[in-house]
DNA sequence: CTGTTAGCGCGTTCAT
DNA sequence: ATGAACGCGCTAACAG
């Protein structure tokens, strides 16, 4: 029933001429005739052609598709950020392929191939917070595809990402706690490897040099960041011998986790115990307890920083990969204290 | 630097054997002798061959590509459907090519043109709430890609699709508030068009009447879902010249901004007045108001039956598309009472 | 202005 | 057991 679809072929037989003509007809080329132009563009839509995408992607040797590798899309953050890649990439004529590696090394890895496979022209990653091993990242270089990471990026040189300053997030974090009269403040962080911990605790020891407070380093603890790491991490902050009275959390997640546990202790949120943390939740209003401050990341902004920066790729490697240096765009994040 | 990626061509010429050879043998052709094998397969992993799948595509017709076109990833019921779409897809060596239609008819019609000429295999769609020319729908039949709907679903004949049965699900919501003794329960509706809003209508007078009683149209109430007319919707249910004990609402969203705006007239939640609703939220236990119970619709669920029901669609397409009826599952919902 | 030809990378007959 | 040749749909370099 459904006929297959006609080619410049077809159109070029049915007009008696040759499929070149069609070819340039359909493309405007200034050397065709008005009257064979027409000609050919009116069989063309009577007959609803359409070229053939895979085809020409085929023999440009590109695919007008850009991988996107992230660990869960049910995360508020990552939902916003690939609505900014997606409209950067519409903007610019490419598609999205889709991956969650859902924080699995292995699975993110396996994603790479099969993107590869799929001769995506560029990736667009946030890594797993499991990847140790950056060998699949060094042979997708090896390969020519350029990549550009968002949010969170490997430890490896001479790569192209965009991120948020989490150092300065925190500082302006933990200032906005000292600012409030806190003088014992914990800080509830992720997994010690991870580049993101790094940067908070580096903004929290800033915060309070600034502020010409010792930096205690019993009070910063790690959390792998399941629930019930979230509260064991609490439930030391809380018995430590001086009195904490506000925790800067790694992000909602942790935040949500630890003022549970903080209420089922009978403390009085936000009263007793300060919490202030990353903004990856939507919905503030509408929860229970809500930190009184968080840190802005722009998603949004930073998925369509990562999409341009790899469109610009993309668009310079047909005439000089010569650029072996590496892009950086660093997002400035803000403290947003809520007025509840 | 990079080495451009070899093709079989490449080794044939270093090998000196023909294109075909090197074909056959990294396909373990029977009748290719295991030497030639062997030393076809070393140069291949050595220069780390790999074949173009682009051209690969091209000549099959194929792209092993899906599209998923979706109104928002934000929202937790998508994002969970896109994981058991992907999963399922993987498995069958599929991809998957997003879009969001941000519930713009507009924008919907842009990707599904967009992922048509990127020549996917098939299509996923749920629609955007404000779809109501279906054209490009059947001009997808018409190319002969084939079409599953999922959750919000055209009003059209002859369509493959995956929902839930919204009918039942809402029988069951206003049956439970029936069962704990409520008389006057208002409905707070979806906009009226919607297949979804029908549903629960229709949901709510068998639950009704099943409980021998009078079906009163004025305790249904239609929002347009924004925040506003959610409010304005739970005003006018409280002036109802009958006390309204208790409100089932379109979905969760609505249900949030229904018990915020109930509690500012200081309304006891969940004791002067239940919510029952439709679990679209994630995160129920760090909410401030919660519905009583809710309505799952098993968004993971619902996307691997899917994408199931596609990639046989699929599969079947090479041999005969004979089957010109339409595949339907529906999923059962079922009413989750939360015991807080 | 238009036609001819070649080639993109691969699978697939059809020969040998 | 291997090679030559063709075609998928399209673009582009090269003739007229």
């Amino acid at each position: 029933m459904s006929a297959k679809q006609p080619t410049i072929k077809e159109i070029a037989k049915r007009l008696n001429i040759s499929i070149s003509t069609v070819s340039r007809a359909l493309h405007d080329h200034p050397s065709i005739g008005l009257r064979t132009k027409t000609r050919v563009k009116e069989l063309a839509s009577e007959l609803m052609y359409e070229p053939n995408q895979a085809a020409i992607f085929f023999q440009q040797r590109k695919t007008f598709t850009i991988g996107v590798i992230l660990p869960f899309l049910s995360e508020a953050f990552f939902s916003a950020a690939i609505s900014g890649i997606e409209d950067v990439a519409g903007k610019n004529q490419y598609t999205v392929l889709l991956g969650q590696s859902r924080d699995d090394a292995e699975r993110e890895k396996q994603i790479i191939d099969t993107m590869k496979k799929h001769r995506v022209d560029g990736l667009l990653i946030s890594i797993s917070k499991h990847t140790t091993s950056y060998e699949h990242f060094e042979m997708l270089k090896r390969s020519g595809i350029p990549l550009v990471f968002f949010d969170c990026i490997p430890n490896m040189p001479d790569i192209h990402y965009v991120a948020c300053n989490m150092v300065s997030g925190t500082v302006q974090a933990t200032s906005f706690l000292l600012k409030n009269g806190h003088r014992v403040i914990g800080l509830i962080n992720g997994p010690e490897k991870l580049y993101a911990s790094k940067q908070r605790k580096e903004g929290y020891q800033i915060a309070m040099s600034k502020h010409r407070l010792k930096y205690d380093p019993s009070l910063i603890v790690n959390s792998d960041l399941t629930k019930e790491s979230n509260c064991e991490a609490t439930r030391q902050l809380l018995l430590h011998k001086r009195k904490v009275t506000a925790i800067v959390t790694f992000n909602d997640y942790v935040a949500l986790d630890a003022m549970q546990y903080a209420h089922d202790q009978n403390i009085d949120l936000n009263k007793d115990l300060c919490f202030v943390s990353y903004a990856n939740l939507p919905l503030a209003q509408h929860l229970k307890y809500a930190p009184m401050a968080s840190v802005e990341q722009h998603p949004y902004l930073q998925g369509q920083k990562a999409a341009e920066m790899l469109v610009e790729l993309l668009g310079k490697k047909e005439d000089e990969k010569e650029t072996p240096g590496s892009y950086k765009i660093i997002v400035d994040s803000q403290l947003m204290v809520y007025n509840i």
